[in-house]
DNA sequence: GTAGATGCAAAACCTTTGCATTTTG
DNA sequence: CAAAATGCAAAGGTTTTGCATCTAC
């Protein structure tokens, strides 16, 4: 859905290198829309019989944690999930229905960590804030539930 | 720190019933300041020998989570952990120092993830919101770092 | 050629479940 | 006394690790 480069990029620069199992997994990444667990990607690697073992995916992943490539959410399930995301932005409303995310922007959401640092007295320095909705696709072809992607 | 009544209460209310070890969890959550793992909890219990299984507090736990008398947050280290909270709030600032956690109210908040829906279209039905900061106290002792609890 | 990356399988975790036994109301 | 709750140990599920082998640079 959306090229596999920027993840190949991101390795490149940060001096890791380029293989075949990165390839593919970022190939993977990147043809899904919304949100996804490491256990699609294994099942995914598995079905097409790429040869990809699961330590290689958990291990990738890792690697685009730490680069900021794709942030870790975790579900309102409790399930841990991972989307592509640009390294400025980082807050996402995913979809409920058809697990598509789209990034938010901070402004407004700055302003009020400010007042809550203020009011609570707390040095806040990090923060998570997830939303989860549906997404304008879903709320207009409302008839049926589309698929559940976690 | 905190008395364990208001645990007992919920189940109480809700037609479960008051037994002994729900009473020594009970009193392990209520001594713990601020958010604490399940892992804590039957660490804690193992400590002083009170007998109680794993099994039993998590199932207490999970009790308490759909009565509301728990919230389940994830650290930014992955790991899961529960904060009491009052049923009508639903965010905390989490100290990083001293694992203390104070609840925030809403106010603000309500109009950010509404221009958020506004802005990106989706109907937005659940957010999940954690901060992460030094508490007043740990920030005026700024000298030696003081435990972490997780 | 060599450091880095991989695959496999085992290990380590954390959480849940089955069931015989105990306890609460 | 019956229904609910417990403890134990075993099962489930996910993530990590050790290590011999392979591969990108």
């Amino acid at each position: 859905m959306e090229n596999p480069s920027g993840f190949l990029d991101a390795l490149e620069r940060a001096g890791y290198r380029l293989t075949e199992p990165r390839r593919l997994v970022a190939g993977l990444i990147a043809e899904r829309a919304g949100h996804f667990t490491a256990a699609d990607l294994v099942a995914a690697a598995q079905r097409r019989r790429a040869g990809i073992g699961r330590a290689t995916i958990f291990r990738a992943l890792e690697l685009w944690l730490e680069l900021g490539a794709v942030e870790r959410i975790d579900l309102p399930s409790g399930q841990h999930a991972y989307v592509r995301c640009e390294p400025a932005h980082h807050h996402h409303v995913v979809c409920s229905e058809c697990g598509r995310a789209s990034e938010i922007d901070d402004v407004g959401l700055r302003a009020f960590v400010d007042a809550v640092a203020r009011r609570t007295g707390y040095a806040i320095d990090t923060h998570r804030l997830e939303l989860f909705g549906r997404c304008p696709a879903c709320r207009s072809g409302s008839q049926r539930p589309a698929r559940r992607t976690a």
